[in-house]
DNA sequence: CCAAAAGTGTTAGGCGTACACCCATGT
DNA sequence: ACATGGGTGTACGCCTAACACTTTTGG
């Protein structure tokens, strides 16, 4: 922190939602705990006080790029947490007040949620940081209301895919598989879809282009690529 | 203002759309003005400093209830504003600090909004009130980012209603005409629809119930009313 | 009788959904 | 040969959107 912090009782919390080969996931760190008889860290997003003088958005900007080392990825405020008991729970208390290093009556906190695809090149990003990737489906015990946020998070994803649907392609490697995109789709909007209709529903994207590449190695019939157009999209439907 | 207020430097403003004959409008408050060389009352929305323990929504709740005496009223959080040139016009920044009895570097507001319908009962409740219900097409000159705010809170209408269309039947009174219920969806929309496809749409939903009263004196053939069963509409989505 | 708004049906296309079988590949 | 996932077409129902004339009422 080389610029003086904002308020300490305004914070920026990122839900980063990430995407391989398991499935969703989320970006959690470790909550370094402070000695007072409490034992084991506990998890938290990865989150700050706001600089003087530093736009909310750019404040979220700045948290992606420190956990990921990326800064292309959309970044959508979603919900303001700022109920007075969020901070009830005493461990975590201690924790603020000792980050920040005054006496801290409540704490409210922006909420932003960004969209990537956990790629090779990420994780190596991402190595020296004390982060992991934890399945949607699988949380720990979570400081704060982080809980709910996440589930919130969750919750809003599936509108903010519908408004823009070029999001989901964020989540996906550059060449993908028609069951990646599908399973990717399944997971957000919890069911399963009938794969001959999603099939259907590529073939009539055109911005959704195969290529002639397939998949190598596998121990079943290879499947075929496809990538995203955002030219072509964009285009479709002017928005940019 | 019998409790000590929270940070001055955290704010609920509420963006309250109202529905009445003339169209959708939005309740503004006058910033009574400080002596500065500067003249002439401008306009904001209704907002306040947050309490000690008092929850976000409750906040926007309390001012809800102040404005117009109403509570029912669904009241929704939809973006958190704290741009660090909110308040660099002088006068805002000025009538800030009067009001807080404090030096404001920044000041970051939690915008909520509010659909309800507006009867000679709830102008009644509010005639003590330096308020106005404004037409949205027709907006003076706001204080601060207010115009912004307006803006999102108009897009956001869509998805609300959207998500829960419900809300639309908050807006008009217990017996409406179909044109009244058009008109407000037209307006909330921004596209004017078909009349016949329009009533096919109405006599599909069972929760819109047609009533055997009518129109009195007007100069053309009189209109049905209708109104929204809540617990035929609610048998029907579960919800809540 | 005129003005002003109310009310009424049919058709066509697009979209989602349900559903079952053969194909390619590695072991 | 077998296990594993890849890939394909048809039919139905629902919703949306386009489109024009008659009815009622007060002035």
């Amino acid at each position: 922190m080389n610029r003086q912090a904002f308020y300490p009782h305004l914070s920026v919390d990122c839900v980063l939602i990430g995407f391989d080969e398991e499935g969703l996931k989320i970006l959690l760190v470790e909550k370094t705990h402070v000695e007072s008889g409490h034992t084991g860290a506990i998890s938290k997003l990865p989150g700050d006080l706001i600089y003087e003088d530093e736009e909310l958005d750019a404040a979220a900007r700045r948290i992606l790029f420190d956990m990921t080392g990326m800064s292309s990825p959309h970044l959508e405020q979603f919900h303001t947490f700022g109920s007075p008991s969020r901070i009830k729970n005493p461990a975590d208390r201690e924790w603020v007040e000792a980050t920040s290093g005054r006496k801290i009556g409540r704490l409210v906190t922006v909420a932003y949620m960004a969209m990537l695809r956990i790629s090779t090149k990420l994780r190596k990003l991402m190595e020296s940081h004390k982060t992991r990737w934890v399945p949607v489906d699988d949380l720990p015990e979570l400081a704060f209301d982080h809980r709910d946020i996440i589930e919130l998070a969750l919750e809003r994803i599936r509108s903010a895919v519908k408004k823009e649907p070029a999001l989901i392609y964020d989540m996906l490697p550059s060449k993908f598989t028609a069951l990646q995109l599908r399973r990717l789709n399944e997971e957000i909007h919890g069911k399963s879809m009938d794969v001959r209709n999603f099939h259907k529903k590529i073939a009539a994207r055109p911005y959704i282009v195969q290529l002639d590449e397939k998949e190598e190695g596998v121990a079943h019939r290879a499947a075929r690529y496809y990538r995203f157009d955002r030219k072509i999209y964009n285009r479709l439907y002017c928005r940019n």
